[in-house]
Order: structure tokens, then C-alpha cells, then sequence
DNA sequence: CACTTTTTGACACCAGATTGCCAAAGAATA
DNA sequence: TATTCTTTGGCAATCTGGTGTCAAAAAGTG
């Protein structure tokens, strides 16, 4: 089975002027299955999340068809304004705009997600405190794991 | 696919006269989409928006439509009256008018967000504000953005 | 271990953003 | 009306941040 999806937890490191190295096997993936050379970043609760344009506009058009609401509007002020198209230069990285650079605070070392149809970037003291959390929550639910059997 | 609307969320500084940078892209979008060179700046809620000359020549056409009301006529006091036409200067910022800087209490960082046909400017930490309590409303709703595969 | 690929840091270059300064225009004062 | 003070806009110098490129370092592969 080949890469179809993106998976797997990278440590990289994002330069002075706010570039970061998207790994190799993403790259290939987005240029094979998602026949494109860029990304939709935008913000998420704790960091950034990043899109394959497919992936992005079929997100929008679910978002066109909602009926208006606040939560559309929360949906609109949180997740779609602040998107922006990144493309890769001839190093495979791309440049994370400064506002949303700021925002996830990302400063040097950065950790970089797949999660299937999308990507997360995430600075890299966030990203271990999420984990640490996540870790906390299976151990109070012991059972869960070995019921999945891990 | 070059840019068709405004999008980004953009961190600009207002200098101690009332001039604010208009992100060159904004300008771009502005000459070639709406082939203007101003903007109408208005007050909104919680701070200013700015469109395209066209954008607010529709906006005014809808609002005469409008039978007299006193909502009307609230309109026209939060929003119409207080519009300003802002054109750019040889750097590509506009001027805020004073009364309008005020009352968005604009000081020293602001922040600019790209609305599709619209443009945005708030103060930062009012901006910080809105997304913060966009966020929290998110939280609440869990299940809109799973719904669209965010 | 040798070789290839990927990642990273460094540098130069350029466009855009910021700041301060100066002059013109306007308002206030006498 | 003459004078001063204030506000506004334009210009220029500077600074910052983004982009491209190169080469060293690191990681991966056979």
C-alpha cells in the first residue's frame, strides 16, 4: 500500500523569516493524490492547520451551504478570514504568514501532523502539551486501550 | 488563479496621524477586481470596515430601497452617516479620520482582515477579542465544525 | 560505508512598511 | 490683515520582512 494520506509526526524547524520545510512524503502525497503545489493555512484552537486546495474548497462550500447563524459567523471570523494560499519554493518549504505565525506562536521548532486530508503545524511546547493531555485522559480511562487492544 | 477577493488577516501599525498601511495585496485586489483607488471606510460594531467604492454604491442603492423606518434611520446613523471616503496616498496608505480612529480606539497596532468584498480594521486587541469569543461559541457548537470537516 | 535525498542555515536582493521631516494649507489669534 | 499655531499630506531615508539561491549538514538508502 502506498501513501495515500498524510500520516506521521514531524520535528522541523522554521527559519528567521517564518519558512518551514514541509516534509518530503507530504509533498509527494499532495502532488499525487491532491494534484497540487499548495496549501490553505489557517488558524485552529491551538495552532495551524493546513489544506490541500481541494480539501479547502470543498470545506467552503459545506460553509456556503450553511443557513446563516452565529455560529457561521464564528465559524467565518475563526477559520475562514484568516486563511492563506502558501506555495512551496524549490526547497519544499513554504512561508507562514506573519499574523498567523504569531498567532500559533511559532517560533523556531515547530511539529508538523498529518492527519489524513490535512496537515497541522503546531509549535512545538504546544503540541507536547496537548499530547501530555491526551495521555493523562487514557490513563484515567484505562479501559479504552485494551479494549481497542493496544 | 490569481487573488479575486480580500483574505488574510494581516498585523499593521497606524502611525500618530491616523495613517494605516493597506497591505499591498489588498491594493491589488482593489485596482484590479474593483478597479478603485479608495475606500469607503464606516464604522461597524465593534470597529471599521472598509469597502470598495462599487461594494458601498450597492450597499446605498439597497439602503434607498429601503421603505423609512426608524431602523432605517438607525442605519443611517451607525453606518452611512459616519462613512468617509479614503483614498491612498503615494505609499498606499489611507488616512482614518479621526473621529472614526476614536471610536475604533485605533492606536498603534491594528490589524487588518480581508472579508471577500470587504476589508476590516480593528484594534488589536478587540480583534483578539472577537476571535477569542468566536472560539468559545465554536467550542460550544462541537459538532459545526466536525460537520464540515474542519 | 558510499551515495542520494532532504533539511537547514546563510546570504544577498528586493519590495513593502515604517518613520521622521518638511512644506503647504487651514484655523485661530491679535 | 498679518502672525502664529496646528493639521495634513507628500517625500525621502531607513528598516524590516519576504524571496531566491547556494551550500553545508543531516537523514535516509542500498
Amino acid at each position: 500500500m502506498s501513501k495515500e494520506q498524510f500520516s506521521g509526526v514531524f520535528n522541523v524547524s522554521i527559519d528567521l523569516k517564518g519558512r518551514v520545510s514541509v516534509p518530503a512524503g507530504f509533498r509527494d502525497v499532495l502532488r499525487e493524490k491532491f494534484q497540487s503545489e499548495s496549501l490553505f493555512v489557517t488558524l485552529n484552537k491551538d495552532g495551524l492547520t493546513a489544506y490541500p486546495p481541494k480539501a479547502w474548497n470543498a470545506f467552503l462550500s459545506k460553509y456556503d451551504a450553511l443557513p446563516a447563524s452565529p455560529s457561521k459567523e464564528a465559524v467565518w471570523r475563526a477559520r475562514v478570514s484568516p486563511a492563506q494560499e502558501c506555495t512551496f519554493n524549490a526547497q519544499g518549504r513554504i512561508q507562514v504568514p506573519q499574523a498567523l505565525r504569531a498567532r500559533a506562536g511559532l517560533e523556531k521548532d515547530v511539529v508538523i501532523v498529518g492527519m489524513d486530508d490535512k496537515i497541522e503545524i503546531w509549535n512545538q511546547q504546544a503540541y507536547d502539551a496537548v499530547l501530555a493531555k491526551s495521555e493523562t485522559l487514557l490513563e484515567e480511562d484505562g479501559q479504552l486501550l485494551s479494549d481497542l487492544g493496544l
